[in-house]
DNA sequence: GCCCGGCACGATAGCGTTTACACGACCACC
DNA sequence: GGTGGTCGTGTAAACGCTATCGTGCCGGGC
């Protein structure tokens, strides 16, 4: 039925392995027979079967995303870096949501997935994740966003400082009581939760006078759950007067709570978010910015890299520089 | 090396063709060897692979989404529902971004698609798109998202009579000076798009004295857009005392523009969004809503329906009522 | 008693690639 | 002038499934 690498030998005149050489570009192929090859495929606008070739043993040409959240600024931003990368390389993107900590846990796919791709990028989640169902133990090419395992290549920020650098702020300007909007209650499943809760813990453990943390709220990283939080937090005897929030957009959740409150951000209290989402600026909030799709882009070319050289040169854990963007969210305690 | 389906069949003691239509429950095969070779693909965890079986004529076990952008809240929320859905049916989701306007167009990659997917789903994309690369002349289920086209089946909102209403709605409020802001100059690649025109046209042309349209701006869909179209609107020399949006994300940017020019939103200049954005009503906008996760999954599941249903009952097109929700973004004119 | 139809299942031929393995040609070397 | 080593290519056997066809069996109608 469709036009086979049979079809496109026989027309240039070669045998079939010598077509499916060439068209892969081995090096032991004369350059005129990769040519004329290539052009037979062409003026036929031939593809070859990625179902074929992988059962064949070769590549399928498309990698799997695993990510916690797919409607969240930050991951559709850090997939759309992957995207343009992957588009310009001819791979496919197999999107895999799992390990949501408010989703109910399914058969861990990954089993089902490695027959079908050439690597895996994880996004956020710890890769021993039951969620995940043993990718670490398959030996595939991976790369890790925004979070680290040994021996695992990696594009990440240094969330613990970042977070430390953000709360510093707020203790700088003055402030003493401060809070934190986290994601999940108990022990996130996120690396980077639990870094940004440690330095946090530590830059307002400095040896200020009178400083401390507050009762930390739970948001879950969305607007709605910011809100909330925020409430919980105000709810409190002695409420903060500045808030880090571990995502920008939990930080918004947090700005409605207090407007319904009457409080004025920045004002009343102090807000520093993480992220450095699109409506950042424009909400005049403080915030942790980071090179969201280009951590992706980067991490895309990490894997493609990894997936065609056979050579395990393995380019190790890179880590993203971040900016404290000070906005008018945070100011000295009133 | 791995398990084959072989070894399924002989220690289910059936032959593998008879394992082959066990695991895929066709109907004439005895219930109690469906079970039984059942029993054993659980107990090692078997499952079919995708390669061979899309390679020997079967089904590949998943579906390509066609979207014009990744990022945009509107589309990564549309994803999200899809990919519940495609989730709960063991089903895996390949993504492509194609036809974003501002993008160069590649080779369309329908064509290397179309072996790897059982079917395709397309968000907002006009199907005859060049981009698209004659997704309609292929012979393959589909279902469109956010747009219509005559035979083929599709899930979609009203959009000319949601623009009409929203619009109207700022004429009941008394403005007579109405822009409105659009994604990109020239014809859309979106139907959506121009039938949200047209109905905006129908609103400002209703018979009311001294009504106009005003210039339209232009944002791409982003904030940052969405904040230039502003600019350019007030530049105009009358500018308008209310705009239409045709996307939340386009109102917030057009927000921000409107607060660096000392203005008031909604009591000097009012605004009206599209989409029912999460922060629509955190920043107080007046929107268009559409349960815009709850399309995606819809879509998600007539493809699924189409794919497994080899009869022909295309489920035709399916309108998803909106709701007009108002806030203090739109007020009468002062 | 015979034949027919339906049912559950088995044998086998591909599906379109890749990858040993083999082969001939050509060159270089002692 | 053999021997050995590249280099470019061809032959054919997988790869793991599904589809087609065929077989044996059982029950029912004449």
């Amino acid at each position: 039925m469709a036009i086979t690498i049979r079809d496109i030998a026989r027309e240039a005149g070669v045998s079939t392995a010598t077509a499916s050489r060439a068209l892969r570009r081995l090096h032991n192929v004369d350059p005129a027979t990769i040519a004329r090859v290539q052009a037979v495929a062409d003026r036929y606008s031939y593809v070859v079967s990625p179902a074929a070739s992988r059962l064949a043993g070769g590549r399928t040409g498309s990698v799997a995303a695993l990510t916690p959240y797919l409607s969240r600024w930050y991951f559709a931003t850090v997939l759309s870096g992957v995207e343009q990368v992957l588009q310009d390389a001819e791979t496919d993107l197999l999107l895999l949501v799992a390990g949501d900590p408010g989703r109910p846990a399914r058969t861990p796919p990954v089993r089902r997935l490695s027959q079908r791709v050439d690597g895996f990028l994880v996004i956020s989640l710890d890769p021993d994740s039951p969620d995940l169902g043993g990718l670490l133990a398959l030996d595939a090419p991976k790369v890790l966003i925004g979070t680290k395992w040994p021996g695992v290549p990696s594009v990440s920020i240094d969330d613990e400082r970042a977070a430390r650098l953000a709360t510093q702020h707020l203790v700088n300007l003055g402030h003493r009581r401060i809070g934190m909007i986290a994601g999940r209650q108990g022990r996130s499943p996120f690396l980077a939760e639990r870094a940004r809760k440690r330095g946090f813990e530590t830059a307002v453990a400095w040896p200020v006078p009178d400083s401390s943390a507050l009762e930390c709220g739970y948001g879950d990283f969305t607007v709605d759950g910011g809100e909330t939080a925020m409430n919980a937090l105000l709810a409190q005897p002695d409420p903060p007067t500045a808030v880090f929030c571990m995502s920008d957009e939990m930080a918004f959740g947090a700005m409605r709570a207090l407007r319904l409150h009457g409080l004025a951000v920045g004002t009343d209290v102090s807000l520093v978010g993480f992220d450095g989402h699109d409506l950042a600026g424009m909400l005049d909030l403080t915030t942790v910015a980071q090179p969201v799709a280009r951590i992706g882009a980067v991490a895309a070319q990490m894997l493609l890299d990894q997936i065609s050289d056979a050579s395990e040169h393995k380019q190790g854990e890179v880590e993203i520089p971040t900016k404290l963007v000070v906005r008018s969210s945070s100011r000295p305690p009133t």
